[in-house]
DNA sequence: CGGACGGTTGAGTCTCGTCAATAAGCGTGG
DNA sequence: CCACGCTTATTGACGAGACTCAACCGTCCG
């Protein structure tokens, strides 16, 4: 893949595009391919961090494991996404795993050159401001999942996310990686995301097909975790 | 409070040290005293946000409650700390409720003002990074408290933690709040918080003795949560 | 065909929360 | 000084939700 490429890639990031002609040729020579295929670990917990990852294509997973060797994602990166903004910044060791699901493609941005675009370009720093309130906030809301939700009402919440106006019927979700994955990211074993699905699908609130889930009744989905155990 | 207390308050924040005297003097008329009693909101969850908070003193809980009214304390900010950066930054409604754990003061600095500090000053803007990385990093870490940790080994990890060299032994701990508060922010009830350090004290790891509670073998204690079930 | 992988289902177990009763501290006021 | 209410903390009995372990099934692929 040629420099070209590159810019052209980097100027269609949200998190770029604000940036002058110049900027943007500043932060290319500074940018690496990073090329990786499926299972294959980027950085791992506690390493050193020198930049922050653009995703071209793959899905990356960030996750932590215990002393007991139980592993939990924390996170599904999808293309186009970021990650390890926030460790760049602290120059401390990276808290999680980072390691790719797929054949994928990364972008790592060095700190430096961050850092310079972030001195010349206040929008620059806004907008990578934002972009980490967002993941704070995604975070928050899932110490609220973790911490006040059940199984039941975790799912459900998985389901109906995006939803903002629950009007149209027969919504149709597509689970983006297989269900162990999700199961983790809901902070549930297989067994137990495989039941809840079972319990929605007999209460004849989804339909179940594989990875494609239909949302019956997503008035009805949205209360069932209230009334029912 | 006058004027000149405002001013000098900001200069001594971490955020504020790198700001010129002019870039201080435009803060100071956009930050705004708040005083509140023991138990007064500061903003509920859905609040829309004009600002972020610095705590002069006096405690402030961050929390979030299901729809069936258990309550869950996300973060205890101290004072000298501040919060609602992040969700000045997107502009969105707040995910939590904050409130006065105690009769306290605050100063709201408005978010126009913080705006425009970004835009003439890098290092402002690099240290607000800093800033919410820190705290992303922080929700990362309960992620992972919830999600892999049992009971036993969240209450040590929180006894244990600043304690990078568990050299020196019977170091005491006090706690800065009542029992039911450290509980909730250990996603546990106080029940199951008391029985735990229970469970340490008669193993001879601690003694507890109000809030007071020594840590008489940390390396012991360090080890527990993996062999104790 | 055989194995790997993802997913489902059942039975048993266990951690932790719930409910309830009982202290124990503490400021107030008689 | 003690009675009193109130909050905070402790302890016990019980139950429920979710994990563990195990078996089993379908599909894909060499």
């Amino acid at each position: 893949m040629s420099q070209i490429d590159i810019r052209s890639f980097l100027r269609h990031q949200p998190l770029f595009q604000e940036l002058s002609d110049s900027q943007l040729s500043a932060l290319v020579p500074c940018t690496h391919e990073v090329r990786g295929q499926k299972g294959q670990i980027i950085f791992q917990k506690g390493d050193p961090c020198e930049g922050m990852y653009l995703v071209v294509y793959g899905r990356i997973k960030l996750s932590i494991s215990s002393a007991q060797g139980a592993e939990k994602v924390i996170e599904i990166i999808h293309p186009g996404q970021s990650f390890a903004e926030a460790v760049m910044f602290l120059g401390k060791p990276c808290p999680v795993m980072a390691q790719f699901l797929e054949d994928g493609l990364l972008l790592q941005v060095e700190a430096r050159s961050i850092f310079a675009a972030i001195a010349r370009d206040a929008a620059f720093a806004h907008r990578l401001l934002a972009g980490l309130s967002l993941r704070l906030h995604g975070l928050v809301r899932d110490v609220e999942r973790y911490s006040v939700e059940n199984a039941l009402q975790r799912v459900i919440g998985y389901l109906l996310q995006g939803e903002d106006h629950p009007g149209q019927p027969n919504r149709v979700v597509t689970l983006p990686v297989n269900k162990n994955l999700i199961a983790s990211r809901l902070n549930l074993t297989p067994e137990t995301f495989s039941r809840v699905l079972h319990q929605l699908s007999d209460a004849g609130l989804v339909a179940v097909n594989g990875r494609e889930i239909t949302l019956i009744d997503m008035n009805r989905l949205a209360d069932f975790g209230s009334v029912a155990g």
